[in-house]
DNA sequence: ACGAGAACCTGTTTGC
DNA sequence: TGCAAACAGGTTCTCG
């Protein structure tokens, strides 16, 4: 579900709602989503205060007064919804109160029984992880040995970051003979993009997405480089793009889903091209890439 | 070693 | 209308 746009904007939303707070509950419902809890999970966290919350990549990062972060991913349909304690039905239980409002009336949130792990913080606010499919997970892992850790420790640059760059990328794809479309999905090559974002970039760069990657340099590296900070720039400013699974921690709306000029607009005319061109839907490694084969190449 | 495809799960949409 | 197949924002494992 949710690329990097998506989860700094739940980042953003948990921020305000954590940050200072201490855990004063933590219930977990099940064993595992994609992989097991950590040990001791629930005795790790209850009464630890959340100090920040970061993101790396499509990882949430909340650091701990124990020293130690609870790591967090969304996988594809996972989100986390606040409850606030003002909120209507307040005098009522927590477990009474959630989801919010605004989360039925996106039709987002289907089934309470994905309540996989439920927060209650000191301030009475509620913080509920949701997730469906069970792709998501989480873990445990002191500050100091994060970066190093396992889920962590192979991911390429920050594209937002100045780390990534067109002579950075050029590098990084030299080697590799997969279609540019795999290669951007490859969290080594790049962190954070997703489906829609490597769809939309490839778009934007007139790249057609089966080049191979190694032919990746120079101006179309930095063509490339740019349309990928952009377009996550916009969907950030946009609160990402809500689709299916996605809502914001209150229940809200994405709105970038209007924006996107190809994904999911298959059969449509390209919005660049001034013939009638329609926008291609092929399969590559099994996911479904949208493109303007005139002029993407 | 690399890359394509399957697998992991549930829910929703599409097609016969 | 009803049921089955296809599809969904991600990652990881297996197999060729």
């Amino acid at each position: 579900m949710p690329e990097l746009p998506e989860v700094e904007t739940v980042r953003r939303g948990l921020a305000v709602t954590m940050e200072g707070r201490v855990l004063q509950s933590v219930v977990k419902n099940r064993p595992d989503l994609r992989f097991p809890f950590p040990d001791r999970f629930v005795q790790r966290l209850t009464g630890q205060r959340v100090d920040r919350i970061e993101r790396r990549a499509k990882y949430l990062l909340i650091a701990l007064s124990s020293g130690e972060v609870l790591g967090a991913h969304l996988g594809m349909s996972g989100r986390f919804i606040v409850t606030p304690v003002s909120s209507p039905g307040r005098n009522a239980t927590a477990a009474e109160v959630w989801p919010p409002e605004a989360a039925y009336d996106t039709g987002a949130v289907s089934n309470r029984s994905h309540d996989h792990v439920i927060f209650t913080l000191d301030s009475g606010d509620v913080v509920t992880f949701n997730d469906p499919r069970r792709f998501g997970y989480m873990f445990l892992e002191s500050s100091a040995a994060l970066s190093s850790s396992k889920h962590l420790a192979a991911l390429g640059p920050e594209p937002l970051s100045d780390e990534f760059n067109p002579s950075s990328l050029a590098r990084a794809l030299e080697s590799k003979r997969t279609p540019i479309k795999a290669a951007l999905l490859d969290q080594r090559v790049v962190s954070g993009l997703g489906n829609i974002y490597v769809c939309e970039a490839l778009f934007r760069s007139g790249i057609s997405p089966v080049r191979s990657a190694h032919t990746i340099k120079g101006v179309r590296a930095e063509r490339l480089v740019l349309a990928i900070k952009r377009v996550l720039d916009e969907a950030i400013e946009a609160g990402g793009s809500t689709l299916r699974d996605y809502i914001h921690t209150d229940g809200g709306m994405g709105y970038f889903q209007h924006r996107f000029a190809v994904y999911g607009r298959e059969g449509e005319t390209c919005p660049e091209c001034t013939c009638d061109t329609v926008i291609k839907r092929i399969v590559q490694s099994g996911r479904s890439t949208f493109y303007c084969a005139r002029r993407q190449r």
